[in-house]
DNA sequence: ATTAGCACTCCCGTGGGTTGAGTGCCAGAA
DNA sequence: TTCTGGCACTCAACCCACGGGAGTGCTAAT
């Protein structure tokens, strides 16, 4: 069916349209590819592979460009992601090992996306689902309030406010934390309800209520509504497509402000080596069509916490994007995981 | 100069330009706004206002459209900002005391204030600089590392890692964390490094390098490089202004991504009742000539700890962006100083 | 199987004519 | 003086016709 030129054809129309935008024509193929044969042969190539839906013309005596089918089969097939030049290695450790903090991390991550790939880059923090607890804070406010600080072992740090019915001694406030402490400590956050269900109980009568107050309280933050957080930068690349962007560009800034639609186009955080690439309608989320999402997870190597990738046209470099997001994917997790 | 009858005429153009973003002629005004007069007397009229620099023509035979200095004198002297619907009202503080933390807050009301005023909310975190610190907590990681823990008093948290020279008992770090307490609770960040400055050598020989790890770590954190957080949203808005605003959407998308010029649009923190329009040129920012900022500070009534507000074209419904940023930032600061 | 040639299609830029909204100015009315 | 009706003028926007050109599909020859 496809025969070896007939593929080079459709990398060569990939390539030509992801740098000029344009529609492009037998001849210039025939001219910058060096195929060896002359462009009528190109275009019987050509009128092949709009055949099988590969490539489509805008109208009669346009040039053909890539169906969101081509560039599926591109990436699958046609392109070798060719890894980062050293410099550019060593750029992104240095510019991520500044970080001081989780939040920080994260918001430099998102930048070094953006900037790599010159598309909109998304971010997930590190999720708390996967994640083990390192340590329960538990701090005295006025009025019978307790702030309730989570630590996770990624850096993550939640906190929430739990209301008592009275106020609670500093010293019984001290026991508590101890117990939740040892109780939870470096578990996993979706082991803490059955760690936790019978605490309350084991304490003394007067410990009981504020216990369970705080118990609620994490339980709450941690299981029953755990946010999941997502940065994002670079929506200012958005401003370039204007034209040429057969979308509009409202629909994808929408979806960039809601975390749910996000989550699903960063997609479901798997285990191992998991670049995923969604192309235009694959994303199955409206107005973005004309986009693509490539992501991956980062993490310890065999075990993803979360996920991050860029999101672009359907005519984006894709193996740029892809080799800047496995890598920024690969230092993070190494920073996420060690620190 | 200006008699009454042409600050009406400007109200009108100012009025129905921002509505229809389309050059308004001298009839439209005559008919939808019954002066009383001729369309040929608003000519005249508006030639004087041309004059003055309060309203331009784009061409020839086109209607005016206001000036930067139109817009000015309209804000200042021509509108009233008419107050919001008590069912708006009512909304607001319900949307914003379903929050659930401090960054719940920040982020509803960007949203919200995205949602009321059709353009993109920005939303300063409460400055570190005017906090008082509510609690430090330190908590020991693997390694010598400490994790420093601030809370401030507006629910803020601030998370850091101080690397000691040598693993610390459990006992001397409670030790420490209740001195550090006890010497900076509920005192301004500000104020911390002179309330520190004698500390670790107030202490035994050797808690004397911990503490200064610690202090140091915890002085970068406040004061040193204060890390001043912003939330922006409702950046989909800028997608409708395409074709009719006469700057491009690019600037705007960069500059709402760099904290730096956020924070020198939203202007400096000042005292009491401080409402500030910046039109156009005002905000002396590249690329935002045809911008506006409608801003506002946040805190008790007599002291604001930060500012918040919305960007949007110079054409944006300056009453309505005024009212909503206004209502907004008393809720906001209620919220954020009672918690 | 490949290629040169050729007729065909259709987008796009150009130029001219028309339209219409809006202006500026003037002379007369209030 | 101030306002108004009238009128000539300007100029962007729209329509339309036209030609150039890029690109295609088909066919016949290699």
């Amino acid at each position: 069916m496809l025969d070896e030129r007939k593929l080079t054809v459709l990398r060569a129309i990939v390539d030509e349209f992801v740098t000029s935008h344009e529609p492009v024509g037998s001849k210039a193929i025939a001219q910058k590819h060096a195929l060896g044969v002359s462009p009528a042969t190109i275009r019987n190539d050509m009128a092949a592979l709009e055949d099988e839906g590969y490539i489509a013309a805008p109208h009669t005596s346009a040039g053909r460009i890539p169906t969101d089918k081509g560039y599926r089969l591109f990436v699958d097939k046609l392109s070798a992601i060719k890894p980062l030049s050293s410099a550019e290695r060593t750029a992104i450790s240095q510019f991520l090992d500044q970080a001081v903090d989780l939040d920080d991390v994260m918001l430099r991550t998102t930048k070094l996306l953006a900037q790599l790939t010159k598309q909109v880059a998304v971010v997930q923090y590190p999720s708390l689902q996967l994640s083990r607890i390192r340590h329960v804070e538990l701090v005295a406010l006025p009025h019978a309030k307790i702030m309730v600080v989570v630590i996770a072992d990624t850096g993550r740090v939640e906190q929430r406010i739990a209301e008592l019915s009275a106020e609670i001694s500093s010293d019984d406030l001290d026991h508590l934390r101890h117990q939740i402490n040892s109780t939870v400590a470096s578990s996993l956050f979706t082991d803490v309800p059955t760690l936790l269900a019978e605490f309350p109980s084991s304490l003394s009568a007067e410990l009981h209520a504020p216990a369970v107050a705080i118990v609620a309280c994490l339980l709450e933050t941690l299981v029953v509504r755990p946010e999941e957080r997502i940065v994002v930068s670079g929506t200012a690349h958005l401003a370039r497509l204007g034209s040429d962007y057969s979308g509009s560009v409202a629909p994808l800034l929408e979806a960039l402000e809601e975390n749910v639609v996000l989550l699903r186009l960063l997609g479901e955080i798997e285990t191992g080596d998991d670049l995923q690439v969604r192309i235009g309608h694959e994303n199955h989320v409206d107005g973005l069509g004309a986009a693509s999402v490539v992501s991956a997870g980062y993490g310890t190597t065999d075990h993803s916490i979360a996920r991050l990738g860029v999101v672009g046209p359907t005519h984006m470099n894709y193996q740029n994007s892809m080799a800047a997001v496995t890598a920024v994917a690969r230092y993070v997790g190494r920073i996420v995981t060690e620190a």
